[in-house]
DNA sequence: CCGTACAATGTTTTT
DNA sequence: CATTGTACGG
């Protein structure tokens, strides 16, 4: 028995089973775009969704609508920006249906791509056991070799820069030859030499067993488009696809998509091509553009009603993308009836701002909102600074989001060195990173030491171990220690805990001589050690930091940390997706944002102006703009400000100026 | 060849 | 302002 499921002005079916009874009352709770999408189960999907309208809820009850009709959860992907965006979708997939839908296939593309490459690898001559590289990791490999070959007066690329070409070019599909064209002229003769360093790099991370970020994507489209029959059964074994906030994919990723709908033929893809702000990571908005002409035969829904916002809100963002050249043009609508306009509140300096914001949260305390449903939102890492000085004075508890991870942090790096290397002797950068702690021991000798150890030698180690090679060396007994515990970590039985315990007893004294403010870093340690009673895997533990690393950085005031009660600072980068009743967002100065960098080029332009439509587009109720009319900057000295263009384009009758006395 | 002291430099956003 | 390179003494 079917059962015929017509809507008024879209006519399609869906057939349910008899003994599939239908347990969610979707029509109560999705318009009818939602209802299209989430019923639709075959064919690709485009679904252009504007701020706020209730995208990630389709997802989510199409997962749940497809595990309904009885699919398999593995045979369907759900690929989102971050893995908590995954989780949450999938949690909420199982609070409305049951526990299987948390058992689909999830992550980011960086994630999903590791997991793939450790089940599948070897199909294309990967050894399984690799480890991952983080930004910094790579950089580092690019400067080793640069110095290696380029002589030092020579004018080359930094190595932030062959970084930062590298994964562009790679990322992008873009040949190495226009990207120096395009963004760097005067290194543009040096495009032999560039690519030269680059296969240098590719060889190097072969032989030593390391993946970069760039890597986990690319092998993966080696791997999917390998033909191999083990390969195409996975693929085959795959029903549906989906794919959030596909407005920040890059052309790897749109390759990848492509590769995993081989057989299926089943992809939904969501964004909003309005909200695309990962430029700089190679994404493109044109490639959600071109999404039709990757699945001919396309579906295009549009979700135009915004569910978050009331529409003082919405006049003021639309306000915003009317002034985007290029776009898929759109305009939100709401029912909702909102509270009071958005205001824009110019302060004397960057401190009366953060007196502005402390001062406006404690009054909606007072009102009965949540600290949790308050957000500050900054265009920059650092722009906070002076704000969070004030609300440490006046005792507000805050997270902060975005901006330098702890990961990232010089002693947190230190100890991981010691966990990789035991994991992967081969990963030369880790491994030297150790040995140069130690003291009398630097880049030569380290060198030495790493060509002289391998896997096998580490485990027969003992006294007898042939230290007496390397020349010169004045404190053997220091390198006896380490290659001692080594040893004991690639090999012993013992948990995670214990084994990073471990690290942190040899580390303290070189740590404690390193750093001078060592006592304010050793409070990480155990940040880590909390991390690390999440796993009892090293290997898992490492590629979960490297793919997913915890981003929030400090949480103050611990001992209220039970009570989970915090206000948000948070990089608009990072807001994505996200939502909060009330929001702030400060410095919102000209050359600020948008930065003085995107200001020579129209299209970095463009994407600060798509980010400030991010920004605003979280607010649910209310939203509250600020910028100082003078700022003290080091170099500068003080001098006036000017506020942002985005502001001075909106028109004065969607929002209310507010003058501090 | 190591370690340290000092100078220079350039500053967004993240997997 | 903090990281990264360079020069020099041991």
């Amino acid at each position: 028995m079917a059962k015929e499921y017509t809507l008024r002005k879209e006519n399609y079916k869906v057939e349910i089973t008899s003994n599939l009874k239908q347990r969610i009352d979707y029509e109560k709770v999705l318009n009818e775009s939602q209802l299209r999408a989430v019923f639709s189960t075959d064919g690709s999907y485009l679904l252009i969704a504007g701020a706020g309208s209730g995208k990630t809820r389709t997802l989510t009850y199409r997962t749940a609508r497809l595990i309904e009709l009885g699919y398999n959860p593995t045979s369907i992907v759900l690929l989102t920006f971050t893995r908590k965006a995954a989780k949450e979708m999938l949690d909420r997939a199982s609070a409305l249906l049951d526990e299987r839908c948390s058992k689909i296939l999830g992550g980011t593309f960086h994630s999903f791509s590791y997991l793939l490459l450790r089940q599948y690898g070897n199909i294309i001559n990967l050894d399984k056991n690799f480890t991952i590289l983080d930004q910094q990791d790579s950089i580092d490999i690019l400067g080793m070799i640069r110095n290696e070959i380029v002589s030092k007066n020579s004018r080359f690329p930094q190595k932030d820069t062959l970084q930062k070409i590298y994964s562009y070019t790679l990322n992008t599909g873009t040949s190495i030859e226009d990207y120096l064209l395009k963004e760097y002229p005067h290194f543009y003769h040096l495009t032999n030499e560039i690519e030269k360093l680059f296969i240098a790099y590719q060889n190097y991370k072969i032989e030593n067993n390391v993946l970069d970020y760039d890597d986990l994507l690319k092998y993966t489209v080696l791997l999917l488009n390998s033909n191999d029959k083990i390969a195409d059964n996975f693929l085959k074994s795959l029903s549906f696809i989906m794919i959030d906030e596909y407005q920040d994919t890059n052309h790897l990723q749109a390759l990848i998509t492509k590769a995993l709908a081989k057989f299926n033929n089943n992809v939904m893809a969501v964004g909003d091509d309005s909200q695309s702000i990962y430029s700089f990571r190679g994404a493109n908005f044109k490639n959600i553009m071109e999404f039709p002409q990757l699945f001919p035969k396309v579906q295009i829904i549009k979700l135009q009603e915004n569910y978050r916002s009331p529409q003082e809100i919405l006049d003021f963002s639309n306000e915003i993308i009317r002034n985007l050249k290029y776009k898929y043009p759109k305009v939100l609508h709401s029912n909702k009836k909102g509270k009071e306009k958005p205001a824009i509140i110019p302060t004397k300096n960057e401190q009366e701002q953060s007196e502005f914001i402390v001062n406006r949260i404690l009054d909606l305390l007072d009102e009965g909102v949540n600290l949790n449903e308050i957000a500050v939102l900054i265009r920059s890492a650092y722009f906070s600074y002076d704000l969070e000085l004030e609300l440490q004075k006046k005792k507000i508890p805050f997270q902060k989001i975005g901006g330098i991870k702890f990961v990232e942090a010089a002693h947190i790096k230190d100890v991981l060195a010691f966990l990789k290397t035991s994991v992967n002797i081969k990963d030369v950068l880790s491994f030297s990173r150790i040995l140069t702690l130690l003291n009398g021991i630097g880049h030569k000798k380290a060198n030495q030491i790493i060509s002289v150890l391998n896997f096998d030698l580490l485990k027969n180690f003992d006294k007898n171990f042939p230290i007496s090679k390397i020349n010169k060396l004045t404190n053997e007994e220091e390198l006896f220690q380490l290659l001692k515990l080594l040893k004991n970590l690639a090999f012993d039985e013992e948990s995670l805990a214990e084994k990073i315990q471990k690290v942190i007893i040899f580390y303290t004294p070189y740590f404690q001589s390193k750093f001078d403010d060592y006592n304010k870093r050793e409070k990480d340690f155990n940040s880590l050690l909390t991390i690390a009673s999440r796993y009892d895997d090293l290997q898992s533990f490492l590629s979960d930091l490297a793919l997913d690393p915890p981003n929030s950085s400090i949480i103050d005031f611990e001992d209220e940390q039970k009570e989970k009660n915090f206000l948000t600072i948070s990089t608009i980068h990072s807001a994505k997706g996200l939502e909060w009743e009330v929001v702030f967002i400060m410095n919102v100065v000209e050359g600020y944002f948008p930065s003085y960098y995107s200001l020579k080029n129209e299209e970095q332009l463009e994407e600060e102006r798509r980010l400030f439509y991010v920004a605003v587009t979280r607010a649910k109720e209310r939203l509250y703009i600020t910028y100082p009319m003078f700022i003290n900057s080091n170099e500068m000295g003080s001098s006036f400000a000017r506020p942002s263009t985005f502001l001075k384009e909106i028109n004065p009758k969607f929002y209310e100026e507010w003058i501090i006395k």
